[in-house]
DNA sequence: GTTTTACACGTACATCTGTCCTTGAGTCAA
DNA sequence: TTGACTCAAGGACAGATGTACGTGTAAAAC
């Protein structure tokens, strides 16, 4: 299991845009960043690099630029996350969480007709 | 809205017992914590105390024992803490995190009844 | 060619976190 | 009344986090 130091909130938010990207440079990766999230370049750039210490990115060369992968799959990601987060908010429970999702956070009927269906394909 | 400083994933192991024990010692808190929490008695009062310093309990004291109560609902914490989640690792979508819990975390046919029922409610 | 721009890379640093230790004062039993 | 015990209270401390600055160098613009 061997298990890489968990994400933080904001490696978290630069992981995803890497993921969105596929392979990118600091400088895309901060343009790609939510408008509304002001936040300087070499920050950006603390964070990629903490994400490939970490070992959730690694990094190759192109000229003089790093251009940085995502190396752990966001799925990876959100189970050891979500898991974490079930175990200490939610005493281990999920259903707590989908209830808060579908009762105290309104859902769309496109959202509510989605979920529908993905609760059929569960059955066997 | 004057956001209290967000709970640290320690603080909200403590943080849930608190509000399963309604109102409790420090002793108490300790010993509910699961049990292969293996965590020493400051570390909890550690969290307490700093869960009273961000605004998450209030404190009195019985005799010379200090008993902790919530000061935040569950129902608040939650929604503060998986929106920010929903916002840094989803990019604000919550269907995904709901995708994930369904599929990617096998739900038990209860489960997925109640689920269902809970979809039933929502509709108007 | 010299100025400007764009980056990499390392450094910095205050705060937060996870965890525990120490000290001192009440409480109870011997 | 002397330990043994229980707490509170505060201190400690290394490591993580959020955020950015400074220096140097390659590339682009003038």
């Amino acid at each position: 299991m061997s298990e890489r130091p968990a994400l933080s909130k904001a490696e978290m938010e630069v992981a995803r845009v890497l993921w969105e990207l596929g392979a990118a440079s600091v400088r895309q990766v901060h343009e790609a960043m939510p408008a509304e999230r002001a936040i300087d370049f070499t920050t950006v750039q603390t964070y990629l690099r903490r994400l490939e210490q970490k070992g959730y990115a690694r990094a190759k060369l192109d000229g003089r630029v790093r251009i940085y992968s995502p190396k752990v799959k966001p799925r990876t990601v959100i189970r050891e996350t979500v898991d974490d987060l079930i175990e200490r908010l939610f005493a281990g429970e999920a259903m707590p969480l989908m209830r808060h999702l579908i009762e105290d956070r309104g859902m769309s009927d496109e959202d509510l007709a989605q979920l529908r269906s993905l609760l059929d394909g569960e059955e066997e």
